[in-house]
DNA sequence: TGCATAGATGTAATGTTGTATCTTACCCGA
DNA sequence: TCGGGTAAGATACAACATTACATCTATGCA
């Protein structure tokens, strides 16, 4: 697994983080997106988009849409800002929205904690297998279901 | 790519496999379950839990319920006759049930064509980063969205 | 034979996830 | 201040998945 020497934001600077690539995509940092992004860094496993839904309409007092939410997290995951994890029809908050990377996702089947690893010669190689298929402009999926150290422990 | 030397199974030959698969496990090979694999199997693309319904309905002239798929395509699955494709949530009949591999899905975001490979270099390497993150009983999820050839040619 | 039982399937309802469409609110530049 | 554009709200609906419970059927055994 390769090592990351960039920058992984947290809290407030994940969030001022965000927000600059966001800006700097030409799109707008609005309250609702701060909410939304607010929301989904805020719960640590993976949440739908329903979860982020609910948080925000308890947080806020109103009632959020679901379809707000979505609209939201499509435009950040094309912004990088955070990612679908396939396997669960949810979503997480990317912690170095700068760089770009097919990342990997272990996922526990007992808890829903989520890890997520950036090895890039793996996914490289998956991308080559996919552009020897033929295929272009390969987008990999790369998850793991199984069970996380704490869970296979008890 | 590795290259397949084991049997590739169609059609009646693919049909019988996987209903000596499924005894073999003890497991009953019912009409029903004829019927839900005939269906799978009959798509040439993955095919959801619904399509299935629908067309085993069609073909029998009675409404087969979602449910009953359900049911049917978890056993399918826990017995290596068929494969989930998780981004597409949707099912795929396995060519052969009979080899343990964990398989990568190049999916078509254009036409929804999916193409099937084994490669046990790839798909070990990310068992062997799920293991070293203190993942056990890995399952690889490993699928690529992007254009096939046909797709992109046109 | 007839009954008990376990497994398979049917029925219905409901829960969860994702889209489509139209409307409203707001900002900003002309 | 008017007009155009983006964001967000409201509503409906489509697609995917599960639950609880009823019924059927094959099988073994008294």
């Amino acid at each position: 697994m390769t090592r990351h020497d960039h920058q992984l934001h947290e809290g407030e600077a994940l969030k001022s983080a965000a927000r600059d690539r966001l800006t700097k995509q030409g799109e707008q940092w609005t309250d609702m997106r701060a909410s939304v992004f607010d929301a989904l860094a805020g719960f640590d496993k993976p949440a739908s988009a329903y979860d982020i839904a609910e948080a925000v309409s308890k947080k806020q007092g109103r009632r959020v849409a679901a379809n707000s939410v979505y609209r939201i997290l499509d435009l950040f995951v094309g912004a990088n800002l955070a990612r679908r994890v396939e396997s669960a029809n949810a979503y997480v908050a990317n912690q170095h929205p700068d760089c770009l990377h097919d990342c990997i996702f272990l996922i526990c089947d007992t808890c829903g904690q989520t890890v997520h690893l950036d090895d890039d010669s793996l996914s490289g190689g998956v991308r080559q297998a996919a552009k020897g298929a033929g295929f272009s402009a390969p987008r990999p999926v790369i998850e793991v279901r199984g069970t996380c150290e704490d869970c296979s422990g008890s």
